[in-house]
DNA sequence: CTCTTTTGCGCAAACGTTTGCGCTATACCC
DNA sequence: GGGTATAGCGCAAACGTTTGCGCAAAAGAG
């Protein structure tokens, strides 16, 4: 497919006169240790120029076991806080030589687990994989083989190994502060994926504040079974309309999840903040435009796809002796809007 | 890097004691066509089963001239319509065993001619692209070359090929109507990239409207550089700050624009829609959830991106003589909801 | 029992690079 | 002018597959 008889170095040579090696030398710098001579050089150039793309990187890749190319896994790239970490880390990828194999595992282990075999049949040089949290076997035994590997935003119980997510614990405490001290106290936990480690640190967090507030824990106002818009929605429908004392506040362990809370309670004709409050997990251009403008919890993005980056290059490019295990976790932030209110007797 | 010993058909042969052929043979499902015997067959299969991952696709895209892998290259996958784009491209791709190299140009036309060049090194057996839209010389040159490709959303001046395109004309012609029904006269045109066809098309459709409607096109209502969001909240900033007759609709002509222009109607103490009325080109989750609800140009993301794929898949599996130089356009439909209002004198 | 056909598999070339090594021609030294 | 050093480049092997062809053994035919 798509073959035009002017490509390669072959063509390449024989346009110039020269040997495929000389210029193979020249394309990749290697000119000056090999003592070709710069007319020798010139004339490669000139060449090469004139014809467009040249050198085929899939036999190079044979060639140099390296494919200059790294595998990203993400569970779901239409989730705007994915969207974003998959932006930071193409470009971070490009700035250092690198192409990106882009992998949306749609929350699914298994499909998951696939992409990391294709990547690995593919010899992509590293990955970076925002995993489905539920299983680290596929990603441990990637570790077990030496290949240069870095987890996102969530890590599978039993993985040991570079990754960085958000501080999750602490931005729950914070939010659960914040929806405390307005009075609340029955609030409702819309949690994402159950057995995910950020769900679990957020839940976690959640349960802490609680406790620490002297409020015991009611597991039924912990809903909820993945970050869906729909999942959010149908929790918080079913929840609100259940006979039960109504809970006066949300917290969202999602952007996606908070939008469907939003339009349950709209729907609902529940105010917001006067008869429910709501804080979510991840900020968003949007946020401040929701009526009422959204409390969020907001996760350093670019940070968390930079920090990740920084540590699969460390790996691809071993200068120190390795340092440990890094678990890099980044702090969150309360941006505090509309969307909460003191509780009032008035319900 | 990541080499394990155990890894390639090599070592499967040694290990099974059969030659590296016949291991081929059996994993690429030629067994049949080189009378293997069913014994032998059960034999690879069970030491394949045994090791994880065996064959390098590197190796073998350099055999077969064929990597399985497309090329997406996309103008920000962190703008939502990008990003849903991009995920449904991925499925599709994935669905028909094609994996998918990412490139994100960053709304430049260098880096998306930049992108252009590293797939065709990389030998992707196609691309589907979101171009930039202002140039077509680096996508034309492709089309040259036989390479499989598929424009989606823009399609550059000057491109003779297969592509897909929402009806921009139709689109904003649906808004216009809808403003000019409700009483606006004058209505500021929030545009994206100037020269960019989608935009073109809108911007044409806006232009046609209001002659139908026997209003004249005032140029200073014509605003704005690109799709950011800053751009919006600028242009809109300095068009309602500003002594003229004050506008009383906005159309955005891009989701991240019109929260832009949200942000900036905020400030500017505007309420909408009383005093403006704003239609935005994008559906979003959040449209809905806005203050006031969003009226909303939907965009038919799903069916864009497999219309696209299909015209790549037609090129890459050619069965049918090609059917011409399919350009497709898919309707977009007026979601109505609260951001538009009758103008009223009360101004 | 010999000759032909079929079965089952391996040999080796090729895909397009990179690179260690070696070869020739010129330059330099005395 | 003979010998050595150096400059400038090409040969060929290797990376891990796939596949046309060929060969040995088994099966079938007579």
């Amino acid at each position: 497919m798509a073959s035009f008889p002017q490509e390669g170095l072959k063509h390449l040579a024989e346009t110039t006169g020269l040997s495929v090696s000389t210029v193979s030398r020249v394309l990749s710098g290697k000119a000056a240790a090999y003592r070709i001579s710069a007319e020798t050089q010139a004339r490669v150039h000139a060449a090469a120029g004139a014809q467009g793309i040249v050198v085929n990187e899939i036999a190079r890749g044979l060639r140099l076991r390296t494919t200059q190319t790294i595998g990203l896994i993400i569970p779901d790239v239409s989730n705007p806080f994915f969207a974003a970490l998959a932006r930071q880390v193409e470009h971070l990828a490009r700035a250092h030589g690198y192409s990106v194999l882009l992998a949306d595992s749609q929350e699914s282990t298994e499909v998951e687990a696939e992409a990391v075999r294709l990547m690995r049949s593919r010899r992509v040089d590293g990955l970076v994989v925002a995993p489905v949290g539920l299983e680290a076997a596929h990603l441990q035994s990637l570790r077990a083989e030496q290949w240069p590997l870095v987890l996102m935003d969530r890590v599978p119980a039993g993985f040991t190994g570079p990754c960085v997510t958000s501080d999750n614990r602490q931005g729950t405490r914070l939010a659960m502060r914040h929806l405390i001290s307005h009075g609340h106290r029955h609030i409702v936990c819309l949690q994402g994926l159950p057995g995910s480690s950020a769900n679990q640190e957020r839940v976690h967090g959640y349960r802490q504040s609680l406790k620490t507030a002297g409020i015991a824990v009611d597991e039924a106002l912990i809903i909820g079974h993945d970050y869906a818009i729909e999942t959010g929605r149908e929790a918080v429908q079913q929840l609100f309309s259940s006979a039960r004392p109504r809970p006066t506040a949300i917290l969202a362990l999602g952007n996606l999840i908070a939008l469907g809370a939003l339009q349950a309670l709209r729907t609902l004709k529940l105010k917001v903040p006067r008869q429910v409050s709501l804080i979510s997990f991840d900020e968003q251009p949007w946020a401040e435009l929701i009526d009422p403008p959204l409390t969020t919890l907001s996760q350093p993005i670019e940070a968390l796809a930079e920090r990740a980056m920084n540590l699969l290059f460390q790996q691809l490019h071993p200068t120190e002796p390795a340092p440990a295990k890094p678990k890099l976790v980044l702090p969150v932030t309360l941006i505090s809007r509309g969307s909460v209110a003191p509780l009032t007797r008035s319900r």
